[in-house]
DNA sequence: CGTCCAGTTGATGTAAATCAAACCCAGTGG
DNA sequence: CCACTGGGTTTGATTTACATCAACTGGACG
């Protein structure tokens, strides 16, 4: 329960501004006390337990967080893209083990960096606050659809996450780095269902799959109709 | 989607420090600025959508937050006893309408003078801060259940939870103010799962149910277990 | 060219949903 | 005092969406 960080801590990085950076400008200022960290494919960059001494940003590839149950239940509780941050929500400790979907690079700031900086400037303290809440209200909205959504819904409303997060919503592929059991931890499902359902609405006719790992989204609305239980 | 505090709100209060105070000294100092709301069981206390201009700490009574789908299934997100704060995780709107769920009186906050005193001790930002993370890593366990538990480990963990919250520890008598249709919304199952769940931790001697809303823990460790899914 | 692993598709099983019917009890009103 | 009512609870019978088990496919890679 501790590891963590063998793995590569080694270049001094200037300014990472990741295409899909979200707009924050106050929290942009740790990219001056970021530390470069790399992991290829299922690579764990924390555990769940660890002292949580680090926050990081993703810059390239994907990371997953998720939590396992003693008989080996997985569940996914979020994938982190490019320009997303991980880690600023942990108590003392991580409340989950942090990997990666596919080869990663990644940004590392000191806890007590970020904490400083929240001392100078209250400003960002207010941002930081902002944010816990989006995710606060998004982790409810998924709450719902885990308790109470059909497999159609849950996949539905995932393509359109990942579209509105991933492309900068100029066309309407998707790319999804993880594999159909990531997937499917992530929406409560196994991954035949969460092949079958994909298979469903291909046939439907809602979205075309290119290759296993993009979907292009043919009829958006009847998707986010579908995505909102209608 | 307004109407919310057409309902009373009359005395100005003092001090109402609740049995269940959550710890939590800077908070403390709102009670300064609290007026006094009370609710019939079912009544509304404001909307999904409604402007957050208001947070609220339950006095007595619970309350309870959900979100509703086009066709009528619901979902509960959290049952809120006294000394619980509502709202405090609000962006600009409410993301989930709060109803009562027993006749209920609570302290109403200015969300303005909240902010106030935010500014003026940023000791306060900073346990609010905290209080969030930890409701964020409530929230991410709760997906957890609601994505792979089955619904015994879901009932278990509901009441070890319930257990926790309501009662000083003292004893093992756990009062369930809501209704089974209720605790079907929140964990994801229905009425009738429920019953026949609660039915069956009864047989197995985990429990007793002295009536409908009282469950008596007989053997927590069992209970654990199985909330972790053993 | 075999091995491996992710993905896919089919056959079967099952936990929980749905449908249905009592039951219990607190009000209410004759 | 008791019949009536209605909302919540409980139990039973049946259905179903999804899980599980199993087999095949196809690309990646040594």
């Amino acid at each position: 329960m501790y590891a963590s960080l063998h793995q590569t801590a080694r270049t001094r990085n200037s300014a990472p501004a990741g295409a899909n950076e979200k707009s924050d400008g106050s929290l942009s200022r740790l990219d001056d006390f970021g530390i470069v960290v790399t992991l290829k494919r299922d690579e764990v960059l924390f555990y769940e337990g660890d002292r949580a001494g680090c926050y990081y940003k993703v810059v390239t590839g994907a990371i997953r967080s998720c939590k396992l149950l003693a008989d080996g239940r997985r569940h996914i509780g979020d994938f982190f893209l490019p320009g997303d941050f991980i880690g600023l929500n942990a108590l003392e400790t991580h409340g989950f083990t942090a990997e990666a979907v596919a080869d990663a690079s990644l940004v590392r700031y000191e806890r007590r960096d970020v904490e400083a900086l929240i001392q100078r400037d209250p400003r960002i303290g207010k941002s930081l606050l902002g944010r816990l809440c989006s995710d606060l209200s998004e982790a409810q909205a998924r709450m719902l659809l885990l308790g109470r959504m059909t497999a159609q819904e849950r996949l539905a409303s995932f393509l359109l996450r990942m579209a509105a997060r991933g492309a900068g919503c100029g066309t309407n592929l998707v790319a999804l780095p993880m594999t159909r059991t990531d997937i499917g931890d992530y929406l409560g499902l196994t991954t035949e269902t969460v092949c079958r359902t994909l298979a469903q609405l291909k046939h439907s006719g809602l979205i075309a799959a290119p290759s296993p790992h993009e979907v292009r989204v043919l009829r958006r609305e009847a998707l986010s109709e579908m995505a909102e239980g209608a």
